[in-house]
Formats: C-alpha cells, structure tokens, sequence
RNA sequence: GGCGGCAUAGCCAAGUGGUAAGGCAGAGGUCUGCAAAACCUCCAUCUCCGGUUCAAAUCCGGAUGCCGCCUCCA
C-alpha cells in the first residue's frame, strides 16, 4: 500500500524492513485529563490502520505509550490532592474506557514513562558519551541540537530559523536555547528517580525513544502521533534515537490531521473543548468513529452536531440494509431464477475499489463512498420480486454481508446486531431531542388496534398525531415501528 | 517574523493531468390502503487572475480568505 510519510512528504510504497513484521509506535496520552475528540480522532487513525496492515496479512507490533510522569500530571495531583501515580492511573483507566467504547483495540504494548527510567537513562548517559548531551550543574541533562547536524529534516526548520524565534528562559543552563531537556532535576515535593546527575525526572522526549527501541529493533516501520508532534517532539526523537544509535529510527513518520470545532482549533479557554465522553452523552460511539473515518485521516476534520447528525443517517441506512438483507436471508426456498450479470460485476468493481481506496494512504473516506454504492446494489437486488429470490442472489447477499462485516470491522462499525443497533440509535435520538417515548408507544399501541380493526381512518389520525411528536411511523413486515427522520 | 496546510454543489466530503465518488438536505417518479424505507431520475466545472499543456479541480506564478506549528498539545 500507498502511504504518505511526513519526512520525504509524499506518498511512499510501503513494505515493512524485516519481512512480513511491522513495527508501529504510536504517541499515547500524557495522562492527567480525559480524553478529547483529538485523541479520539488520533486513536482511530492508528487503530485503523493496525487493523488494515493486519487484514493485509502483516504481523504488526503496535507500541503506545502513556507518559505518567511530567509537569502537567504534577499540577493535576495538586490540584486533585492525589499524588502523580494516582491521578495517572486514574486518567490511564479513562483512557481505556473510552478507547474501548470506540472500539479501538489495546496496543500490543502500553508501556509507562514510569516503568522504563533505566532504559532512559542509559540512553541519555550514551548521549553524554557521543557528545551530544551535556549536565549542567544544577542536575539537567540537555541535548546538544548542533551536534546533529540533520535536526529539521522532520519539521522542515533550519536550526538558524528556529534560534531567531527561540524564546529565551535566562534561567537555564543551556549552551544553546534550542537545547532540550533529556532529564529534568527534581525540584521539592515532585515525583523523582536517582541518577548519576542527582535526582529528577526523564524530560518528555526521551521517554519516547527510550521505550520504542526497548520493545522495537530500530528502524521502527512506522511512528505515528497528531500533526502537531512533528515539532518539536517527533524532531527530538529523531535527535536522540540516531544520535545515540545511528541509522534510521523510524521508516514512515505518519501524522494525523486536527480535529477542530467550528473551524477554530479545540483549547479549554475557547470553551469548544469537546472529550469523547461529552460526546457520547448524545450519540452512540459507532457514530463517533465513523464520523471519524468518514473523512481522511491526514485532513483537518471540522467538528459539529450537524456532521454527527449526518453520520448518523448514513449509519443508519448500512444497518437498515443490513437487517433487511438479514431478513431476506432467512428465505428457505430459492429459485434458479437466472440474475442479471451486472450485480456480479458491480459487486466485483466495488470491492476492488474499496481494497484500492484503502491502499492508497487508508482513504477510509473513498471507502466508505464505495460502500455505500455497494449498499446501493444490494437494495437494488433485493427490490425485485423475483430475482431477489434466485440462488445467485443468495449468493450475493450473503457475500454482502461477509464483507460488511470484514470492512466495518477494519473501519471500527457495524460491531452491533443490527436490529440492536437500530433500536439502540432511536432511543439515543430520542432521548437527545427529548421525545416522550412512552406517549409515542401508546399511540403506536392503539394504532396497531386500529389498523388490525381495519379502521385506516383511525389509523391515518393516529399516524398524524405520531407524527406531531417529531416520529415517522413504518409499516414492515414485522409489525409497526417508528423512528425519528 | 520563520515554517506549513487548506479553499470542490445548500451543508459535509473524496478526487494530484484526460472532461467532477459518496453522504446529508431538496425536487420529480416507482412501490404502498395511506405512509415510510428502498429503488430510479434530477441537482457543481472545482475562491479569483495569469501561465504551462492537445488536455488542469489537479502542475507553475500571483492575489484573496481561512487554519495550524514555531511554548504544553492527538
């Protein structure tokens, strides 16, 4: 497949270094907040793609961290009167709560800052020995960014451009502003580890290039995280790991694009700061996520109730179609009924193009444009009486089914029994714009009287009055149900 | 100031050289006791200006607008 890499940017072939292994190392969260639709919309990025690597028969290591320990996690347990460990894990168990919901799948490995302070410091130690760190007398330890002489090739910053836009700090001890921290030296009552600099604490860089080559041999296949990475954390990580190691330390740098709301970027002081739990308040996480994969993952994604609210109709409509096809299924008695060749064709194009849109860069959002038309075909075939009921159709049908089901559970949809699913999404509606269910299943129940009654007069003003309350009545051959439009 | 991205129908959104996927909304039709769902049909020449090319939404130059990074950030 097709992949874009951030470092030559372009679109790259992609094939793994060692075999048929990939090696995928994704940023996870600094844990002292729930998460947003960012981490969302990050999480399915890479989960998505896990899980196409993985259907494209790769055997992928996929490594995201937690960073446990840092300065904002510190301030939250002050704030919280817990101690860092605590309001870690606490956030660490939201994290995967609300990963979970999302259908995203745990990382092979998840390791924690924490848990991995030898391995940082050893790396951080080989640094000091190359010459491309440096302790100050107060405890730190910095990296010597003109000791690397590629520092910028990720970003596409010079060091000269960067040093001019530098914000000076008079208080450090740096040879140069651009010089990052690889060890922080502990200041009273903060969480703090021994080393051969005095006690302190890992600076956030480092953790990152510590725990990828502790579970990964480098080069990693591909390290990924948000776009807003790329500098200056994704540029360090570079500096450290071949600084340290030499050669390359990731193949593919792969970052996906913001979320944003209402066209402005996400931040607690705009007050457009959305967490997923806010989210899933009012809409089921299947519609977050395809939400999420309706669009391209590098895109900035724009979001709003309105979007949502499209989302969800589209859902709705596979899962429509997939418990009628469902039902039709339940056929016992087939014709020989002989089908028009260009259901077979249509289905074969289309299953093509979804693989291809899917090679090229994971654009989940042709995918899913091709999904739907092959939701077209199947209605199509199931619209008429007789050729619905021919073998052929069977045939089809089921493979629909089969392959709804292999590219939903790639997209990270229809997870659900669709009728479940069906019911579950009508109340969620429901409840959000505050219908009286209860008013509405009475009227449903004297209707049903009425029309068995043959009374359609009644009926008709029943299915008026249903229809007052914001609720579309449906006549199936399963009885009578509403739903919201 | 430096670096980068985006601009496609009413809304959302694919599409990097050959005459515009898809969703949502809307219009007409088929079907239906009525209706809904479903199906069929219709609905854009791609911000503007210039250039390259037989051919550009797609490449180049310029303009305008929006956004992001350069400080913690998915």
């Amino acid at each position: 497949m097709q992949l874009y890499n951030s470092l030559p940017k372009r679109k790259e072939e992609f094939s793994p270094v060692r075999g048929n292994k990939i090696s995928l190392y994704a940023c996870g969260i600094t844990a002292y907040d729930y998460c947003h639709i960012g981490h969302a919309r990050s999480n399915v990025a890479f989960d998505t793609l896990v899980r196409y690597l993985r259907h494209l028969g790769y055997e992928v290591t996929f490594i995201r961290n937690f960073t446990d320990v840092d300065d904002k996690i510190i301030n939250r347990a002050n704030e919280e009167g817990l101690s860092s460990e605590a309001v870690a894990r606490k956030y660490i168990d939201a994290f995967h709560e609300d990963m979970d919901r999302l259908g995203i799948l745990r990382a092979d490995v998840e390791p924690k800052a924490t848990e991995h302070i030898q391995e940082m410091l050893e790396l951080t130690a080989t640094l000091i020995d190359k010459g491309h760190a440096y302790a100050t007398p107060a405890g730190d330890v910095y990296f010597r960014v003109r000791s690397f002489p590629e520092y910028g090739k990720l970003s596409g910053r010079s060091v000269d451009d960067l040093r001019s836009g530098v914000r000076i700090d008079p208080d450090e001890n740096k040879e140069d502003p651009l010089d990052f921290a690889l060890w922080k030296a502990a200041k009273p009552g903060e969480p703090s580890w021994e080393s051969p600099w005095g006690p302190g604490r890992p600076g956030w860089h480092i953790e990152c290039s510590a725990m990828s080559q502790r579970y990964a041999p480098l080069p990693l296949d591909i390290h990924g995280g948000g776009l807003d990475l790329i500098f200056p954390h994704h540029e360090n990580e570079i500096a450290q790991s071949e600084a340290a190691k030499g050669g390359t330390f990731s193949r593919f740098w792969v970052h996906n694009g913001f979320v944003q709301v209402d066209s402005e970027k996400m931040s607690k002081s705009l007050g457009n700061f959305k967490t997923i739990r806010d989210i899933l308040e009012g809409y089921l996480p299947e519609v977050l996520r395809f939400f999420l994969v309706s669009r391209h993952y590098r895109s900035p994604i724009d979001f709003t109730y309105e979007a949502m609210e499209d989302t969800e109709k589209n859902l709705r409509r596979f899962y429509e179609t997939m418990a009628q096809v469902r039902e039709e299924l339940k056929r016992e008695k087939w014709a020989e009924t002989p089908l028009a060749p260009e259901f077979a064709r249509e289905f074969d194009e289309l299953e093509n193009a979804w693989k291809a849109a899917m090679d090229d860069d994971l654009n989940t959002a042709a995918a899913i444009g091709h999904m739907n038309n092959y939701l077209r075909v199947a209605n199509r075939l199931m619209e008429n009486k007789e050729t619905r009921k021919s073998r052929e159709a069977r045939e089809l049908l089921t493979r629909f089914l089969e392959n709804m089901d292999s590219w939903g559970a790639i997209l990270g949809v229809f997870r659900q029994e669709p009728a479940e699913f069906l019911k579950e999404l009508r109340d969620c509606r429901a409840r959000r714009i505050k219908l009286d269910i209860p008013k509405i299943e009475e009227l449903m129940q004297k209707r049903l009287e009425a029309r068995r009654t043959k009374n359609f007069a009644e009926a008709d003003k029943l299915r008026e009055a249903i229809g007052q309350l914001g609720v579309a009545v449906r006549d199936t051959p399963q009885g009578a149900v509403w739903d919201i439009p």
